[in-house]
DNA sequence: CCTATAATCGAACAGTCATTTGATTCTTGG
DNA sequence: CCAAGAATCAAATGACTGTTCGATTATAGG
């Protein structure tokens, strides 16, 4: 076949990391095309090259971001530590994805809501897209419970083992993420902390919330 | 002088909160004019009789949601209790408004950073109008800073005072925050839990968090 | 060398949106 | 009752955006 690198050519996966750090720098609506075409030197053209339309662009790198966390996660899962243990390596390395990889981690979260507000208005004549869409989008939504569920039972099993005190897991699991999604929010590289300053934070936080004080 | 309320007439504040309606369903760049004033009846150029244009007008929104905040933590903030006593109320106050103010509350969070983003470029030709809005812009950060610091005191005089263990109260607080910002976006009224309840969680939390377990 | 085709671009389109303008409809103070 | 102005709207404008199309370029395999 033909045309790979020429000066610079650019493959799928540098148009999603340019994706990635426009929508965590503008936000899913304030994304243009052009923007994102711009961060690889192209047209906004050809994008469309490899990308079926924007909303496709952009649920991909939300899809990407979330399962490189999930995976991470999972390892951890599979492991053998006590619940603390567990939970304690989960939320440094959740903080760690946030912080060190903000364009896919913080992403990930902020836009979830845009998400829901695209293209289910009858405006776009093509079906199949709109179709296929939705679909993909509900299995984002169903791998995004899945990832906080991780979280959730880690925190339950604790409870159950009385490695944790009696709290009601549902909210405070998600007290715990948006604590973390909002590191992606306000932390800057070279700052008065690292990334894994910051979580060593929030395990620490956290830890004490869930009664383990005393380790 | 001239006209009121002929069948229905509507005042800033109406469209205030209509347009923290929008903002909080579909967020800022999602929000059109055209949404805004079809949520009070009214036609998209009826609103330029009473903002000057967009932005001004969702920064008024996040101006107003983060004064109601501010004015109840400033309250609590004054009173005579403990650094424990005074968080929790902060606490539930906050998390309060999240749920059961959703639209100003939560708003009021999540758009901050397309605020950042808006007319920064050079597109727009009047010059005043630009420098105004950037000035009212950083004033409203400053304020935010300014209610992040009244949770962050109260950590630090609560440390000081012996009734918290030492921690980062900066990343503490941020942590706190975080927490609370996200209820806004999951919280559904007639859930299991309501708003009360949910800040009940957080207060608990955060006190054991910083070390008021055996309260 | 040639040819299929991957990768790119320029230009054009249709749609949407914020904003302006000028006219119109009320309402109220006098 | 009248006149001033507050509140509203319909229509037009201009900018921007996602997307399509046809043409162009460069490469890899035969």
């Amino acid at each position: 076949m033909a045309r790979k690198p020429a000066d610079q050519s650019v493959d799928r996966e540098d148009i999603l990391w340019a994706a990635a750090e426009v929508l965590h720098r503008n936000g899913y609506e304030a994304t243009t095309m052009k923007d994102i075409a711009a961060q690889v030197n192209l047209t906004a053209a050809s994008l469309y090259h490899h990308f079926k339309n924007k909303d496709f662009l952009l649920l991909n790198v939300l899809e990407v971001g979330l399962d490189l966390t999930i995976d991470k996660l999972e390892r951890i899962d599979a492991s053998n530590l006590s619940c603390a243990e567990k939970l304690s390596a989960m939320i440094r390395s959740h903080v760690v994805s946030v912080t060190g990889n903000v364009a896919v981690g913080a992403a990930m979260v902020f836009e979830i809501r845009a998400l829901l507000n695209v293209s289910v208005g009858a405006k776009n004549s093509d079906e199949s897209f709109t179709r296929e869409f939705v679909a993909r989008r509900n299995q984002f939504f169903a791998r995004r419970d899945y990832f906080e569920g991780l979280f959730r039972n880690i925190v339950r099993a604790g409870i159950e083992a009385g490695e944790f005190r009696e709290v009601d897991a549902a909210i405070v699991t998600k007290a715990m993420l948006g604590a973390h999604n909002w590191v992606g929010v306000w932390f800057k590289e070279g700052g008065r902390l690292s990334g894994e300053a910051v979580a060593d934070v929030m395990v620490d936080t956290w830890l004490a919330a869930l009664g383990e004080g005393d380790g």
